[in-house]
DNA sequence: GGTAAAAATTAGCCTTGACTAAATTTATCC
DNA sequence: GGATAAATTTAGTCAAGGCTAATTTTTACC
């Protein structure tokens, strides 16, 4: 058994959910993964059950499924691949934010650590991709800034410095860029007040213009 | 029936096969490309069918297959990704020739058009890969100089220059490398009588240093 | 031109990873 | 605390794509 599209996959999936979850020790459901990924509930049994063989998770019956360390790491990587191909694919080929999700999706399934390395070295070893969200390093760690940032400051009052988008769907996306919302933009209170709630919510600001 | 990576490696393994017997209406055995693609004859056939039903190729039961037009189109389409990738990773990754192979085996089945050209364009649509293969256009055209090259000039009176190789194994690359031969660089009468002749057979070189 | 060797295909089986339907466990509600 | 609903797993099936063994077709040699 070795790697595969398919188990790494569930086991970024898992990864995710586990996140969203907030912690190391969270089980996830199976259903969930199954709505995660767009397959039925089976399917994703089967494939937990054989992450557990290979070591990346364990799997409690009718209670979910968690990660392993050893799993844990192998999700980071992918996300790690899956990041610094977005942002290639905006800041060196140029295309829209909105646009890279998917095609990442497929290249973070590339087997090569070189390669890993020496992009994130062409790069300049960037610590945000495009929508915001943190690389984590070659070592796996991840310095997640936007805990200094905050959800929505109430009233408005100040200008604010959008510093990631929660939602990355190709839809949120767009109607974000029609509004001239971008990572880095200062938006004022008369802006933030033009924008759609839906909008507002998937945002995290901070206050500091300054701030990096 | 849509695309798929085993697909297209078949697609891919009977368009360099056809190629290399010489024609569009060359028939290429189902053992030659079992050997290419490193599976068993029976397993060659199944697909070879399934390449059939696509409309991707022909196929006459204990002569061979042949690609169809659109087939061969195809064909082009992942030739054109590979070498554009190969390229990539050896003019701004910093690759070596004869690691970006086995690499751009995986980058060829992205499925991204828009992916494909911006890639050309960033590379500043180079005509040559950095074997010296030349790099089908979007529409599929391929300009291939390496016609006006020769095998190697008998007696070696003259300096050359190296325009292609025409084995792009690890190995033999690596092998070159150890020479210092690489595209574009000019070998003297003596620098050719050192390098081993099964060296020397794989290149494509022409005499005038001033031809590109 | 018939026979033996080589090549290709067919037949039958296995694994991966999906699915539906049925059974089981957990959760909820009075 | 027991009945029902919801969630999950198990059972059984299917398609893709690989394999080995057996058959068939082609080729080559007297």
């Amino acid at each position: 058994m070795a790697r595969s599209t398919n188990r790494e996959d569930h086991l970024k999936a898992l990864y995710s959910l586990g996140e969203e979850r907030g912690g190391d020790d969270a089980w996830v459901s199976t259903n969930e993964m199954a709505v995660a990924l767009g397959v039925k509930a089976p399917s994703v049994t089967n494939m937990v059950q054989v992450l557990q063989e290979l070591g990346w998770a364990e799997h409690r019956p009718y209670r979910g499924a968690r990660l392993t360390p050893l799993g844990r790491e192998l999700a980071v990587g992918l996300v790690r691949k899956h990041r610094l191909w977005e942002t290639f694919l905006v800041e060196q080929l140029g295309f829209g934010w909105e646009q890279v999700h998917d095609i990442a999706e497929q290249m973070e399934h590339i087997d090569c650590p070189e390669l890993v390395d020496r992009l994130d070295a062409f790069l300049g070893r960037p610590k945000v991709d495009p929508h915001g969200d943190p690389i984590p390093d070659a070592a796996g760690n991840i310095e997640d800034n936007r805990e200094l940032t905050v959800p929505l400051p109430e009233g408005f009052g100040h200008p604010v410095v959008v510093k990631a988008v929660l939602d990355d769907s190709h839809e949120t996306l767009s109607a974000l860029d029609a509004h001239g919302v971008s990572i880095g933009v200062s938006l004022s209170p008369e802006a933030l007040r033009a924008l759609p709630a839906t909008l507002r919510d998937v945002l995290l600001v901070s206050q500091n213009p300054s701030q990096t």
